[in-house]
DNA sequence: ATTATACTTGCATCATGGTGCAAATACGCA
DNA sequence: TGCGTATTTGCACCATGATGCAAGTATAAT
């Protein structure tokens, strides 16, 4: 296949590489806040977040509302607290639901976590 | 465990996040060659790759190289022609890892991939 | 009501990086 | 050697976005 004929082709992984996901997932200070929101475990609050790195308290809220539109984190607010808590199953699903469209355009030889039974692109 | 506690704690979705590997995948433009070079399945040369969108050659070129020192695709020299070809074992391989690892995170309630089996962090 | 706490937003600044054009380089071929 | 093809690099331009400070908003407590 041509990669003129690739880019026709519309298989799952062109809707699967969006690249605002992982533009969200491309700045130290957001991923580092999201890596602490990650092993954390539970909701936290920006001020609680803002704990993780010296940046200033505004850039935190910033990151956390990109996380948030990026759909890496839920917000939820309680009083005057808003707290975000990372959406584990869907991160997990969207980076292992990439994973399996890519590996399905894998020619059989660099299939190795199949043994080699995944389709070539047609 | 506080935000402050989660940042000391060293767990392996430190290393796999990276924020370089996703920021190469953040461009819309990088993204389209990449999917087309994924679809393709096989090597393709600069000139060819161009045919995917309607961007100078000089840009493609540099989106790919950018493409390969993320680790993403291996150039290949062949005379005057130089091609790209996905590494997808290694693209797959990081995804699956960092699912992995978030998953192993999050507390047993969100973990929807393995019957609520994983741990929480500790 | 006043004050304190938790967060957000406006603004200015600065750095990064995507883009196209033109020139340069690398290589094969006659 | 000289020419054509494939790709890279230098340069200028422009857009985006990360950051900190200061001011603003929303909610709870006294």
């Amino acid at each position: 296949m041509s990669p003129r004929q690739a880019t026709a082709c519309c298989r799952p992984v062109d809707g699967l590489l969006d690249p605002a996901f992982f533009k969200a997932l491309g700045d130290p200070t957001r991923v580092k806040l999201l890596a602490c929101l990650i092993k954390c475990g539970r909701a936290c609050g920006v001020g609680e977040v803002a704990e993780c790195c010296s940046v200033d308290l505004s850039v935190v809220s910033r990151h956390l509302q990109a996380l948030a539109r990026a759909g890496l984190v839920q917000p939820t607010r309680s009083g005057r607290q808003v707290s975000y808590q990372v959406r584990y199953a869907d991160l997990c699903g969207t980076l292992r639901g990439l994973a399996d469209a890519v590996e399905d355009c894998a020619p059989a030889a660099d299939a190795a976590c199949c043994g080699g039974a995944c389709r070539a692109c047609r």
